[in-house]
DNA sequence: CATATTTCGTTTGTGTACAAATAGACTGTG
DNA sequence: CACAGTCTATTTGTACACAAACGAAATATG
C-alpha cells in the first residue's frame, strides 16, 4: 500500500479550518457588506485602544507589516482612521480611529457579534466554548 | 454600557480561526516549502480522482472558478498537471496529473500528514478528533 | 561617542479568494 | 428545431497574506 492513500484530504485540519473560514467570511459579508473581516479586525481594535502605531495594530490583529498596511490604507482613504508621524520617534506611524470610524464600529459591532454567533450556530452552547478554547490553543 | 464593550476581538471564531489558519500555514510552508497547502489540495484531489475537470476540481477542493484557475495554472506551468479541452463537452477542461505530479504528490502525502500531526500536536488525540468533529459540523 | 543592531514603515512580487461580467457550449422545453 | 436557461472557463478588479529587500530612525554596546 502506498504511503499517500492514507493522506485523505477531507480529514486535514487544514483543510476543514480553511472551509470553516470560507463560511464565516460569507455569514460576515452577508451582515456588514460596507467592511471585510480584517478591516473590521483592525478598526475593532484600534477604537479598544484609542490609539496605537501601525506595526503596533499589526501585531496585536496578527496582520503582517504588508498586510497592516493596505488594510490601514484602505481604512483612512474612507476616512475612518487617522494617521500621523509619531513626533518622538518618528519610525512610527500613530493611527486613531476618526469620529466616524468610532461611530461605524459601534454601529456594526452588535453585527459582528451576530456573525460569531451565526457561525457557531450548528453547535451548542458547551460546542461552541470547547470549540473556542481548541482553536485557542492551537496557536 | 455601550454595546461595542462587549465585541472581544480575540474571542470571536473568526479571528481566532484565521490564526490557527496562519498558524497551520506557517507549519505547512516549513515542511513542505515546494508548493502551497492549496496547490497541494488540488493536485492530491486529482491523484486521487484520477482526472477531473477543472470545475470539478475547484468544487471539490471549495475552490471558486477563479482561484482554482489560478492554482491550476500554476500547477500546469510547473508540469505536474496537464489540461485538455474534453471532445464530448468543449466547455470542460480536463485534468490530470502528470508523471511527475504523481511522483510529487506521493512523495509528500507522508509530509502533509505531518503538517496536520504538528497543526494539533498541543491537542491529545481525543481532543484531536472532537476539533475535527466540532470544525466538521461548522461547514 | 561611534557604529552595529534593531525597529518601523514601504515597496515589490507571488499566491490565494471572491464578485461580476463575458463568451462559448450544452440542455431542456415548447 | 428554436431558443431560453444553464454550465464551463476566462478576465478584470479588489482585498488579504507573506517573503524579501530597502531606507530612515532609534537603540544598544563597546
Amino acid at each position: 500500500m502506498d504511503q499517500s492513500d492514507n493522506y485523505v484530504l477531507e480529514r486535514q485540519v487544514g483543510f476543514v479550518m480553511r472551509r470553516a473560514v470560507q463560511r464565516h467570511i460569507a455569514i460576515f459579508s452577508a451582515l456588514i457588506p460596507e467592511m471585510t473581516p480584517t478591516q473590521f479586525a483592525a478598526l475593532a481594535k484600534l477604537c479598544e485602544l484609542g490609539q496605537a502605531s501601525q506595526n503596533e495594530l499589526g501585531r496585536l490583529t496578527s496582520m503582517d507589516v504588508a498586510t497592516i498596511k493596505g488594510v490601514v490604507d484602505r481604512l483612512r482613504a474612507r476616512d475612518l482612521v487617522t494617521a500621523a508621524p509619531l513626533e518622538s520617534d518618528k519610525r512610527r506611524l500613530m493611527l486613531a480611529p476618526t469620529r466616524k470610524g468610532r461611530t461605524l464600529y459601534r454601529k456594526y459591532a452588535p453585527q459582528a457579534a451576530e456573525v460569531t454567533r451565526q457561525t457557531l450556530a450548528p453547535l451548542d452552547a458547551k460546542e461552541q466554548r470547547e470549540l473556542l478554547r481548541l482553536l485557542e490553543r492551537l496557536i
